[in-house]
DNA sequence: TTGTACGCGTTATCAC
DNA sequence: GTGATAACGCGTACAA
């Protein structure tokens, strides 16, 4: 790479010329007209006569002018970027919101900014001082393993500006929030698999701090109550919504013998499904024929798990538009205060559910 | 929502109180002195007497001061924050890479924008904008399928300022860029598929204008020249590094009789090896006595998929938190200009490549 | 060691 | 319509 090739070879501009950019007064200058004029063409504010406005856009053309935005958002207090709190991208649900987010912001010429403070060990108080900061004017801030989502860290972000919620809601807070009606699709979930016959089920739920976890919890209990079941007899794997941690407790869940076992595990989301599916894989345990599984999200790789899981979509990607546009209204100068009902949470019925062997 | 309860409810601060945030001046006053003292103390420039760095420190405590950093890149010239373009963050690879981003960058205080070309439908040009307004220090390129990856948008792009490529490269310029040894990858894969015993191979390609899916297929071809085959005879069917590309053109690969069909199809990353799965599963194919699949990236949903995927691992995350810091070089004042080798791209040997059934 | 004064590039207010 | 002028909040010579 640093040897010399007979190639045509050129570095990047980079940091060797840092020749100066061209500002506003350069600007006024070559088209013959003061700053503010050029100010005003730029933001389409006063009104400018058509032969001037015409010199100052040609030659912002010429000289390829750019406005610096640090200077714009130091004048107008606000930055035209919102951060995104995301616990972890490698959950397909998350980067999937996440797209969703960018898209929304894209169109409105807003930037997002990433954080992940999983990776970055950094306390979640990191980011109201970035709210603070002026670099950010919101966040959304989803909600999810290892998020350090204490509900104390998210109203101390919430006191510091505009925050939106995906998927996450603090009790006794009326926060803005994006959320499904994951309770009502956790219920007819497992309505369903009730209806298959199963009657020992075992439940792989999620953090208990998260609000999605104790909602899909009283889902599945709500219908194991309305089926003439004691929910109690339930049992309940507290699990952290990722895969690793579906492994380990199907491996507890699943320890006694066939006849003692549940026959379906009700998993809080997709990730721990295909944990649980990776352990039953290794331990010989036949899926749907030995257990059923379910699991929660639907992510796109669903379709390529085999057997391919029954489970509850939640219209991630949507979710993250709508965020952001929340967000944006929150941010505007007289807010909607439009509501948002929850999105649907939708039964996908597939094949990892089956009617158990061993009926009674 | 809009609806009183009788539970204790807050909204965030938001807009609705504006409160002025503190200044350097402010804590000045309050600490009794001049406002560069306590820029002196935020910087660690000038040396500031421990009293009176004590007071200020206490003063920024109690005023809940947070720096205007808009007003910092404005003077610095530079905004410590960087761009980050990913094509498709669906795509477990690209959310991987942008972790190992994420990383690298909180370690240093860099704020990482996320930048999604493709949900934008925004021309790549746009990034200049952005790199140029002072918004962004540099840009941190991943290339893949539709990123609107054409080498003259990239270049445009690297005359704006410092960019680093990740898995890409653009023929007759030296720019930066973290790759991995994808050439030699596909070629001990290729090697290790021939050993097999097979040799009815077809593959399916990257598309044609990225450099990946060319060092790929070059790996492909020499293993094959290397065996004593023709690499002319084998078949390539150029798909886009989506699932669904790898599903239409296994369509189109797996057509004739099986005598004739290839006994392996060699795809130029798992996304696509997924695809072909997928079909092979609605057509009745079986995977691996049927036809064999390679892969190619090693994502980690690959343990999930039956059969599991004999591909070629690239480290993803390091490659991203590499990248990271190859622009930080660049940043710096002066660039160590340490080069960076390729990262190995491994074998990974796993079910889905069986020796043909029809040996001859 | 500490304070004063100026400039970074824009925008907003006011005269003309 | 247009152009001076004054902030915005911070960094940094320079003087003290």
């Amino acid at each position: 790479m640093s040897r010399e090739s007979d190639r045509p070879t050129r570095k990047g501009a980079s940091s060797l010329s840092p020749r100066k950019r061209p500002t506003m007064k350069d600007v006024a200058e070559h088209a013959g007209v003061s700053p503010s004029t050029v100010s005003y063409v730029l933001n389409d504010n006063g009104s400018v006569s058509a032969s001037r406005r015409a010199r100052v856009l040609d030659a912002m053309r010429v000289l390829n002018y750019t406005p610096n935005e640090s200077a714009r958002s130091l004048k107008r207090r606000s930055a035209s970027a919102i951060g995104l709190i995301v616990p972890d991208l490698a959950n397909q649900f998350f980067a999937l919101v996440s797209e969703g987010v960018e898209r929304a912001a894209a169109e409105r010429d807003v930037l997002v900014v990433l954080c992940a403070p999983e990776a970055t060990e950094r306390p979640a108080f990191h980011h109201a001082k970035l709210l603070q900061s002026q670099r950010l004017d919101g966040v959304i801030y989803l909600s999810g393993a290892g998020a350090g989502g204490s509900p104390s860290l998210i109203l101390e972000l919430a006191e510091s500006g505009p925050v939106v919620l995906v998927d996450e809601r603090i009790p006794g807070f009326d926060l803005p929030a994006v959320v499904s009606n994951g309770r009502r699709g956790a219920r007819e979930l497992t309505t369903y698999v009730l209806e298959q016959g199963h009657r020992r089920l075992a439940i792989i739920g999620g953090p208990d701090a998260l609000w999605t976890a104790e909602q899909r919890l009283s889902g599945y209990r709500e219908a194991i109550a309305a089926c003439g079941l004691d929910p109690d007899d339930v049992p309940v794997y507290v699990g952290d919504y990722r895969q690793q941690s579906g492994t380990e407790l199907a491996a507890i869940a699943l320890q006694g013998p066939p006849e003692e076992r549940p026959t379906v595990l009700l998993c809080a989301n997709d990730l721990m499904a295909f944990g649980v599916l990776d352990y039953c894989r290794t331990a010989g345990i036949r899926v749907p024929e030995d257990v059923s599984i379910t699991g929660f999200d639907d992510l796109p790789i669903t379709s390529l798990v085999t057997p391919r899981l029954t489970t509850v979509r939640q219209p991630a990607r949507e979710m993250g538009q709508r965020a952001a546009m929340l967000l944006f209204d929150l941010l505007s100068d007289e807010p909607s205060g439009e509501t948002y009902e929850p999105f649907p949470a939708t039964l996908q019925i597939r094949d990892s559910v089956v009617p158990p062997a061993d009926r009674p």
